[in-house]
DNA sequence: GGCGTTCCGTGACAAAAGTTACAGGAGTCT
DNA sequence: AGACTCCTGTAACTTTTGTCACGGAACGCC
């Protein structure tokens, strides 16, 4: 698909000055990407940095045993710190990124992101703004995995989780949860049973309703 | 002190070209510090960024409560990710950085960092090496608390200690470590105990050996 | 309807981590 | 030596988390 400047304009008003408006829709790259596609896994390479503009990306680290952990999503006019930080080192990612919902981005090439640092005073603030929101990010999961229990992880799990989805009813399985907190099944069943007697979720099956 | 540039290039040989260091020895602050100095502290805000040229710096995240959980050590001739994302972003500091040995550093005024960043190629590198760092740092301080238990924690946080300071035996006691691991003093004399046991170190009154 | 698959509930048990309580050793100071 | 503080060891117990085993409900598909 091909971007306009006005297009532009529209998403990204007063972030971006009309001339970089102007670059990122001769070189940027118009995507839609849907639910279930992985954007990328560790130990490729990045080729883009991606601006999302609709939809969410589900950032999550691998450990060597097949085991995933969530840590943190990537949502509108949000951009991805590890990309960057591959692209500007050439390194192989650590991560998984896997989209969630159906996500529509503009991918900027490489060369594009180190060249408009200088050239685009905004353009450098986003880059270190992104930069900014992912290192909270990690240390807000941190923090959670620190100094909290399970069933306080798993509350949260879900708080974010509806916040980002705008709903109450998430579509999810206990499974697909206990993978994401790096626990069992079994365990989340458990857990969650004990929310739903305290009155604070509704279970069936492959749902959960938050109150 | 006063900075020199045939000092500096001693110090950053082949990582700065010759302008960037007399621009360093020009504005750079050198500083001494000693162990037990706090940096920064949460709430405060950071006027300058520093570079290690000697010494460790100790970066920790602090929870509600008076729990302090270590994310990762600074050491030669690093810089701090998060200084650099207070200073370009002017927010507050969200962790503490207590100076752990001896530390001589170089202090770097906010305006310049930024300044720099397009005028030295080999600065922009730095600052972006730095961020890469710290990330993969703090990916990998997740790693241990998600992905394993209190005993192999201990382990990895006893090898990381003496990788640090170059020696075998630490000078710490039970506490200071259940503290940094955001755990109780008892469960940490338990390991160790386990540890030694297993042969693995051997401990005594405010020190411990790795074997 | 019957069949297979996926998902959920749950009991029973094991392992890990947190808590309480107390004893005693090592060091310091006077 | 006596008093004191700080550090370590350890037993006993609770809570939390992980694991195993199984049964049954919900759903889709002939």
């Amino acid at each position: 698909m091909t971007l306009t400047t006005s297009y532009l304009q529209e998403i990204f008003t007063g972030l971006f000055e009309l001339p970089l408006l102007d670059e990122i829709a001769r070189v940027g790259i118009h995507k839609r990407v849907s639910a279930g596609t992985y954007m990328i896994r560790p130990g490729e390479f990045i080729r883009s940095v991606p601006i999302l503009v609709r939809g969410s990306i589900k950032i999550m680290r691998p450990d060597n045993q097949g085991r995933e952990a969530l840590l943190y999503y990537l949502g509108g006019l949000d951009s991805c710190a590890m990309s960057l930080t591959c692209c500007m080192g050439g390194r192989k990612s650590e991560i998984t990124a896997l989209v969630e919902e159906n996500t529509e981005l503009i991918a900027i090439p490489v060369d594009k992101v180190d060249e408009w640092m200088c050239r685009y005073s905004s353009w450098k603030q986003f880059v270190f703004l992104t930069y900014q929101k992912r290192f909270n990010d990690l240390l807000q999961t941190l923090d959670e995995v620190v100094f909290h229990k399970l069933d306080e992880r798993l509350l949260t799990y879900l708080r974010k989780k509806t916040d980002s989805c705008q709903c109450t009813v998430l579509s999810i399985t206990h499974e697909e949860i206990a993978h994401e907190l790096a626990t069992s099944r079994e365990v989340i069943s458990r857990l969650l049973k004990q929310l739903e007697k305290a009155g604070q979720v509704k279970l069936m099956r492959n749902k959960i309703t938050i109150l």
